[in-house]
DNA sequence: ACAGTAATGTACGAACTAGTACGTTAGTCA
DNA sequence: TGACTAACGTACTAGTTCGTACATTACTGT
């Protein structure tokens, strides 16, 4: 089961070096997700895909830097989800509540991105410190967060004095750990975080404690 | 550089199966957080024990084992943390901001351990499901949070109606997260997660937010 | 039409790695 | 004290896995 059935060469092979890409891409993604970076086998991606091992070597080099590419472009997906967030014309608190919500379900939507970070941390993030694209980025959902969280504190909205980037990191850890730790957690707890039945009961609980956080009563300090 | 350096033996080996045993799993432990699973050496591990090869198959029987064998051990350091938290004494509020310190303090201390389980996840917590003394034995801070919810709901302190395994989730994702991504998140916006300088900072602030939320007021529905 | 090159396939090798067969030694208990 | 066994060491192998040398074919521009 490839990933990718089109239609099938009848004869001769077919030169498409877009496609050829994109399909070692795609499988590569599979397979790393699946196994960790040490765990992927490179045979196993060339032989799920309509062309040969040959080729990841003749477009990416290696096993290094095909995880690496593989890394950019699912980097580029949520890059570009996060870019669309349009939340300008709602109130402080609708759109903070917006950002979750999006943060939420690109994660779990995503679950081979979020293996792979996992993965690339084990890894101490080495080929993202070695790629151009990827190297102090940054997420344009922080521009948006800065931008929400000046209007809610300039209203008096919100009461706290936070952080964007704290804040992003508050929404991604539980987006996130909801995806990556899902095996075990329901293991030991007997709980499907990602259980679809649950999904509502999750994205509002996140949006009500930051939320709560936001526009709580601080003590004076 | 090994991590246990004790006595040297002057002429012959010493038989002690208990500091052999626990001498690979100490080795294990930090080879496996290095690599992951499949990026773990066996060599590597017994080459900086004061043992060999041999024994590891002797005492755990293989690489798959000696794993489960690492994993069972650092569960059971949190649990032992877990049980010892005293919090009856405590009013529900600074009950659960203990709660939250114990768990921040131990992710922090653990990094390890952190990683152990981040590799799990990638592997669908295979070993924990294989194992007996992990499978489905929950954690005693789950004990801990049902009673602290129990008695803030009834003195009317917390107004929300949150469940004891979603509580626990929430607390552990920003703790755990924090170590787990510190790589990435560090490459990609510059910030160290598990910066000494911010170590308070962010420990208040995941107290703030938990309390945040349970003291909220909440829409009637 | 044809030359040049990008794209592709095949077959193979060198290095690594989990695991084991076989032999040895240090405690210990009768 | 001597025999028995748990604990330990050495040397090796079978299988795997990344990577490449070499050969070939489909496009493209002129």
């Amino acid at each position: 089961m490839t990933s990718v059935d089109e239609t099938a060469r009848p004869g001769g092979r077919i030169r498409d070096a877009a496609r050829t890409k994109a399909e070692i891409l795609d499988v590569a993604t599979q397979e790393f997700a699946r196994a960790g970076y040490d765990g992927a086998r490179v045979d196993e991606i060339a032989a799920r895909t309509r062309t040969t091992k040959r080729m990841i070597y003749y477009y990416f080099g290696g096993k290094e830097q095909l995880f690496t590419a593989v890394l950019e472009r699912a980097y580029g997906v949520i890059r570009e989800v996060e870019q669309e967030l349009d939340v300008e014309h709602l109130d402080p608190v609708a759109a903070i509540r917006r950002l979750v919500e999006v943060t939420f379900d690109h994660h779990e939507a995503h679950p081979d991105f979020i293996r792979l970070v996992s993965i690339e941390n084990i890894h101490g993030a080495e080929h993202i410190a070695a790629s151009e694209k990827l190297g102090r980025i940054g997420s344009p959902a922080l521009d948006v967060i800065r931008r929400i969280l000046a209007s809610g504190q300039e209203s008096g909205l919100f009461t706290a004095d936070v952080d964007a980037v704290d804040l992003h990191a508050m929404i991604s850890s539980f987006c996130f750990f909801r995806v990556s730790n899902r095996a075990t957690f329901g293991a030991l707890f007997g709980r499907d975080l990602v259980d679809p039945a649950q999904r509502e009961h999750y994205r509002t609980m996140l949006g009500d404690m930051v939320i709560a956080y936001l526009t709580a009563e601080r003590a004076t300090d």
